[in-house]
DNA sequence: GAACCGGTTGAGCATGTTGCTCAATCACGA
DNA sequence: TCGTGATTGAGCAACATGCTCAACCGGTTC
């Protein structure tokens, strides 16, 4: 995957504030002929810049107004095997292998505390987890962004 | 925000597997009719259903190919002007609040290991942060995905 | 300097898509 | 039974897409 330069970071920077935009308004907006976005967008694509769909996609209305973040200590042979099983539980939406002294970060989402309860007993039911402490979200804060790198 | 019923579901579905689809494509694959899709995905444009589309965009070929996560203890009635702080880093991409031992989720991209001491430094530096542990990412094991809820 | 290269540009064209409207239909609960 | 909201199929003008082509520009290489 080859770096962004100037030309893609203003055409992601465009597409962030407009992602239905068509390729025409595009090449409006940035000043660019439609042939140069569109070859643009296409090596984008393929080269895997534009990652799940899902990603932007609010999980809440799907009736699970609650996210947590669970920290899992983790048998470290046994990690495959541990993510696997994570991955068979569908309020698990992303996990990240962290160095330190925590081995996984794990963000689920659920339906209430009581629910939170449950999914955290599933997690440390899985063969290889040693210990998890749970942390609620109350919010994101910060909402994930990229303007500001992209706009260097 | 209301729920999103089982055509939404399946709409969202078939979306994440392709996210450029057009809406005749959408409403041939689903068996709906392309004025119902149309109507669907303006309604859920309008509730908010779609986050940033820069949830979407791959920050690695940015020239940030290392992720971490940072969690910050605050002092608490200082929260807020921390976070607005946290805002002016550019390398900070999301951020949580927490409830439990841990104020503040941070979540950062930087160019390599000395980049995000600095970081952190940064971090630090800020008025009302106490304390910071920093785990460095070692790649996204389960990507984030809300296929799993979305086919129940 | 000459030849080459990748990226960009403007043009053109057939085909498909969008945004919009309308009337008809359907399932639902009041 | 009536009313409501969602869905459907149809139609239409305007527009966007995917594709191709020749031309051009700034580099690099020989």
């Amino acid at each position: 995957m080859t770096a962004y330069d100037s030309v893609d970071r203003a055409l992601l920077l465009a597409l962030g504030s407009d992602p239905r935009a068509t390729v025409v308004a595009l090449a409006d907006g940035l000043g660019l002929s439609r042939n140069t976005v569109q070859a643009r967008m296409a090596r984008l694509e393929a080269s895997g810049a534009f990652l799940s769909f899902e990603r932007s996609i609010d999980p809440a209305p799907l009736g699970f107004p609650l996210e947590a973040f669970i920290s899992v200590h983790v048998r470290q042979r046994e990690l495959g095997e541990v993510v696997e099983a994570l991955r068979g539980i569908p309020e698990v939406i992303q996990a990240h292998g962290l160095s330190g002294s925590v081995d996984l970060l794990v963000r689920v989402v659920c339906r209430d505390a009581h629910d939170l309860f449950r999914i955290d007993g599933e997690i440390l039911a899985v063969d290889g987890v040693e210990r998890t402490e749970t942390s609620l979200a109350m919010g994101e804060l910060i909402p994930f962004r990229l303007g500001p790198l992209l706009e260097r």
